[in-house]
DNA sequence: GACATTCTGGAACGTTCAGTCTATAATTGA
DNA sequence: TCAATTATAGACTGAACGTTCCAGAATGTC
């Protein structure tokens, strides 16, 4: 048979995901991702076809880790406040590490026109879809039982605390600190846990 | 003397900065911005510099615009839950014109990382916190008056507003409807109008 | 009308880019 | 040990990039 690969391919997905949410696609250069990703120029178009395909797979990667921590939160079956509680934790501490500044793939994408390619905009709208109806889901839920007000409708609600989310990257991005991030989550999470 | 310019500098900056906007700084070519601008390219580098010192002027011109649309409805001297509906319906207003979607070139900015260049991080900065200081000043006032609820801090209260206002941004950008967004400001303001 | 100045159009520069090619080294199964 | 296969390293290619240069056209002042 054949020579063995001597990278591992999640591994390489990574870095790649890395750097391009460090410098957005444009200004992300194939030597980048090879000095990034520490394997072969050639490995990479054999692994992973050309740049643009590359992106997609790293951004589907970000993608499925997304997804996954949502759905591990959001789905847990216990009382509505306890399952946003449980959720405000989760984003809290997202933006308590430090490398939160690093970014966000979906928010990058979307600010710099990848999401123009309807491959890049099928990741990322399915990945919002899902979210927002796992996160509407428990705030219905909450509202059924009597838990939570329902002054608002809750896609609404859900669609706020994303934007807000959204909005906090984006900050944390910009260098705000941490005690900034979390005021601000208490903030939108009021009448809810 | 010499011979006129044949172009209006508001109007080349304006259409340098929708070009920037719409592809970020990397993705934008000088011919991009010769097209868009419709003036010659010796035009450009004469009047402006090299394409980031444009970059700059354009960001400056769109952080201008930005802070005269907050102080004229911030500054007002009005009550507070009058003056925050104002600002409300201000913020409903731009993202109703569908070509929010176009984007925001702060954002754009600080996604793309051009904001690691301490003369475009300084121009962001001191519009946010220019914005920032208006709006908790507002919301100071209104609680001191009883107008508003007092549970959490007007810095946190106005970070928590202008985070939504970033997210919904994006999300114009990613696509979302103008009732959507228009829902989502509803519940950010949900106890301050 | 002559001059000085500046705009304009296009060519040209060197650099960097994404992607390909070639040659060599390494690893496997037989 | 050999043949087959694949990783690797670096040179290469053609196009696009930002920027500069140059020649000519246009315009205001004297």
């Amino acid at each position: 048979m054949s020579r063995t690969k001597e990278f591992i391919r999640a591994e390489v997905l990574q870095a790649a995901l890395d750097t391009f949410m460090e410098k957005g696609f444009a200004a992300t250069s194939i030597q980048d991702l090879v000095n990034a990703t520490k394997i072969n120029r050639q490995s990479l178009y054999n692994e992973f076809g050309d740049k643009r395909q590359l992106y997609i797979k790293a951004l589907e990667s970000f993608a499925d880790i997304m997804k996954e921590e949502a759905r591990g939160v959001l789905e847990a079956q216990e009382p509505a406040r306890m399952v946003l509680e449980k959720y405000k934790n989760r984003i809290k501490a997202r933006f308590e590490v430090t490398d939160a500044a690093k970014g966000c793939m979906i928010i990058s994408s979307i600010m710099g026109s990848t999401h123009a390619d309807p491959d890049v905009k099928a990741v990322i709208d399915n990945l919002l879809e899902k979210k927002l109806i796992l996160l509407a889901g428990v705030i219905a839920r909450g509202q059924q039982a009597g838990e939570l007000p329902t002054k608002h409708k809750p896609i609404a609600i859900a669609q706020n605390i994303h934007s807000c989310i959204v909005g906090m990257s984006v900050m944390a991005r910009g260098g705000a600190q941490p005690e900034q991030l979390i005021a601000i989550l208490e903030v939108a999470f009021e009448g809810l846990v």
